[in-house]
DNA sequence: CGGCCGTTTGAATTGTTTCAAGCTATGTGG
DNA sequence: CCACATAGCTTGAAACAATTCAAACGGCCG
């Protein structure tokens, strides 16, 4: 990869948008690059948090081991998403373990190059604070949702929310352009792969969807989708 | 309240602790104070947050209102604790609604005081990166609580972590200072009224608490209440 | 072709909510 | 100082949403 490349790739995180041009510079020069293939992971849930990544490119799933076993999957990642510094910045292992569900290429950063980094440029403590909060917000609106609203409206909302982030345009409707897996939606909304399915199959009969046996999703009603997600 | 109490107080928040004096005097300095009348609230979600709180002494509740009129209680707060900065660092309407639950005493900050103390004193945009990354914790192990365990459980955790968090220790057992209803605690485990009070009861009856009909709660055998919190 | 993994679907079960009623301290006004 | 209203709590019974259990299906890869 590049020095243009990476500045490009820089440039879109959100952790840098907008800072002058020689920051982003800086910033890129002073990164290394990991390849992570699909099914490998980036670093473990009990790990010493020692470094930042950026994703460049791919998608990762954010999964949360609990102590009896369970997984939660607390977010999907893709270009621009941050990985791993709120653990490093509060110097804990890293809560959770980002999963690669396709290849995916990120950039790195040690702890030391990170905080040379940000005491040269200020501005990006403020952005990154930013950030956390954001994730805070988000926290608390998945919270909200998982502890008063039914499952098939944190369904529908969480369909929606990835395809906000990721989904792309098609002539059938808005594709989700990764395999998400009745599972993983079981996991992000609190609920069973069973009750996943059948809600799935009820909306792919009412031609809200499409997408059956782990094909892609296409939300074909997007429409319909928030009415739900939003139905007293 | 005089300027040694107010230091007193600067050095409790979590925002300010192991700084050096002189950043804890004009810290101390540069704040206002405001007292909260028990059922009163220090701003509304949904107000342009212009001010940083901490609390000096009293009691807070958090609470979030849905768009379709539920409301969840997102913390408690007491002194030491901060109020209202995430929403300030990034610039958005304040996200909750802070009440307090019996008299409370703020220290307050605007946002322009509160840069220039921090542009002033580099390590305090650290420690609040730090709290940031410490409520995210929180958040992401309730939201794992709520999408993964069953009633009882995250009823059994959340009196734990209040009672770790303000519990006093008396002869009978661990008391809660304040008045924690049923359905304060239905809205913090995302259940209804009628089944914390009914799981409470079974627990009173087993000797586990103290408190029938809204006296202070109090626990008697922490020790089960983990068991409880805890079993598959 | 055969095995496997993710998915689908039915039926039984259950935890929790909803509905409904009554209770008990606490406080208020006569 | 007592009747009365109130707010928060308790408890039973019915209803229900979602889970659990169980079985089978369909693509896909080796």
């Amino acid at each position: 990869m590049d020095k243009t490349a990476r500045i490009a790739i820089v440039e879109r995180a959100k952790l840098f948008a907008g800072l002058p041009p020689e920051t982003l510079a800086e910033a890129a020069e002073t990164a290394q690059v990991r390849v992570v293939d699909k099914g490998d992971v980036v670093f473990r849930q009990g790990d010493e948090a020692g470094h930042h990544f950026i994703v460049a490119w791919g998608r990762l799933r954010l999964d949360q081991t609990t102590p009896d076993g369970k997984n939660i999957v607390l977010r999907f990642m893709g270009p621009g998403d941050l990985v791993g510094s709120v653990a490093v910045w509060r110097k804990v292992p890293y809560p959770a373990t980002p999963l690669a569900v396709e290849e995916t290429r990120l950039l790195v950063w040690s702890d030391a190059r990170m905080m040379e980094l940000m005491q040269a440029h200020p501005p990006l403590a403020m952005k990154a604070m930013n950030m956390m909060g954001g994730r805070i917000e988000e926290l608390q609106e998945r919270l909200q949702q998982v502890a008063t609203q039914q499952v098939e409206r944190r369904i529908a909302a969480t369909i929606l929310k990835i395809a906000g982030q990721s989904g792309r345009k098609t002539e059938a409707g808005v594709e989700i352009p990764f395999a998400l897996s009745r599972q993983d939606l079981a996991e992000m909304t609190g609920t069973t792969l069973h009750t996943v399915s059948r809600t799935l199959s009820g909306w792919i009969d009412e031609g809200i969807l499409e997408g059956r046996r782990s094909s892609h999703l296409v939300i074909c009603r997007p429409h319909r989708l928030v009415e739900i997600s939003e139905q007293a």
